[in-house]
DNA sequence: AAGAGTTTGTGAAATTTTTCACAAAGTTAG
DNA sequence: CTAACTTTGTGAAAAATTTCACAAACTCTT
């Protein structure tokens, strides 16, 4: 299959581009549709189309991690669907702090889709004492001046923020100092972080501008 | 500057990277930010600097559609901030269908930052019937049955998911008869349109295996 | 008004990402 | 077992995007 050259493989030496890691995620919704839907295997082609993709694109991307196919059968569902969240390192449990119990916050709370990937959010912080101590889904709302000490003790990893934006950056500091190594950001402000911080930014807005920009320049 | 080659530039003429949209969002933001701190005037470098990629790359962005500054001098912050609405369609009111009044659907109502750049959401629907005929933002809740004549009336011309997965495709489908061209689906579930309407997936998940990915391979 | 100093806008080069195309490896049918 | 199919995995080509580098254009100082 392809050339032999003879060469030991050497996966995850190679940088991977963001957007596989994006087409991982995808891959594996659709993973996740076919195995509801009884298909035991499936193939590039099959993914690829679901994505509307190129099917090379498909092999490709997971030619950077391994080889996970069969030559003329194939990927079997479930294989393929635990090979991808090893690689997304969504096999263990991802322990999760929300800070900011507004609407967004709280709709994130209430958010099933978190959980079956693994991600527990574990710690709830709000600043508002009509909040806290209060439950939401099942978590007491803390005080954020608890925030290390409780983030250390329940060795919380990643932390979202869900606060207005005038408190984004103070509160992605509180995490940084606590230890978090990921953020999550929702709130509309840019923050800063230490380059040791993995931060990732929500921008609800973005699309629909996305979306603005096409409609406005359909049939030119 | 730069050479010239006797032809008339024509603007819009090529196509424009997907890249370049996010980028041109992102400019907004920073130029907001910016204003606020009292900049009448910036650089590309600057804007390049706030946003951690290079300075050509923003020129590049921008000379994709004109040319908004001045050599020696750089841009003018409020013009610039102008010229991008623009080119995002920002310059106008969209109107804005909700379909979906469950916790993401409410947080998203109760959302500043989408009045902010000119998305109102105009009308809001729900098949429940305990939520249909309240109010929510200051926004009556309609029945899902009535989608098609409101969002006719109103001259809707976007329309934002916020249902439970399964009926996603179902809402989709309701839009698009509705004469809708572009949908924000929030919902996690891949649903397919007509290929005239432009369809955008926010997958609140990814973000977050996106950064389990890299925490997981950290100092590999 | 001339010279020093900036910063744009943009071809061209470099880099990255996607797509092509095909040998190799597997399956299935007879 | 063999022949006809199918699909993977991957070099190589193509395409897209980013970065470089610099002439031109403007400002500011003296």
């Amino acid at each position: 299959m392809g050339k032999d050259t003879g060469e030991e493989k050497l996966v995850r030496k190679t940088k991977i581009p963001e957007t596989t890691i994006a087409r991982l995620s995808s891959y594996l919704r659709v993973l996740d549709e076919l195995g509801r839907m009884g298909f035991d295997n499936t193939a590039s082609y099959q993914l690829a189309e679901e994505l509307d993709i190129n099917d090379s694109q498909v092999r490709k991307d997971l030619s950077l991690f391994g080889q996970f196919g069969k030559p003329g059968m194939g990927y079997e569902t479930t294989k393929l669907k635990r090979e991808i969240q090893k690689i997304l390192g969504l096999t263990r449990k991802w322990k999760v702090a929300l800070i900011g119990v507004g609407n967004l916050g709280s709709a994130l709370l209430a958010y099933k889709g978190f959980k079956r990937q693994g991600f527990y959010i574990v710690a709830v912080f709000d600043n508002d004492p009509k909040k806290i101590g209060k439950k939401w889904a099942g978590i007491v709302i803390h005080d954020i001046t608890q925030l290390k000490p409780i983030i250390r003790k329940e060795r919380t990893e990643i932390g979202i923020i869900t606060v207005p934006a005038p408190a984004a950056q103070e509160v992605a500091n509180l995490l940084t100092k606590a230890g978090i190594k990921a953020i999550l950001n929702f709130a509309p402000a840019r923050i800063s972080v230490p380059k040791d911080v993995r931060l990732s930014n929500v921008d609800l807005s973005l699309k629909l501008e996305n979306l603005s920009f096409f409609l406005s320049r359909r049939g030119r």
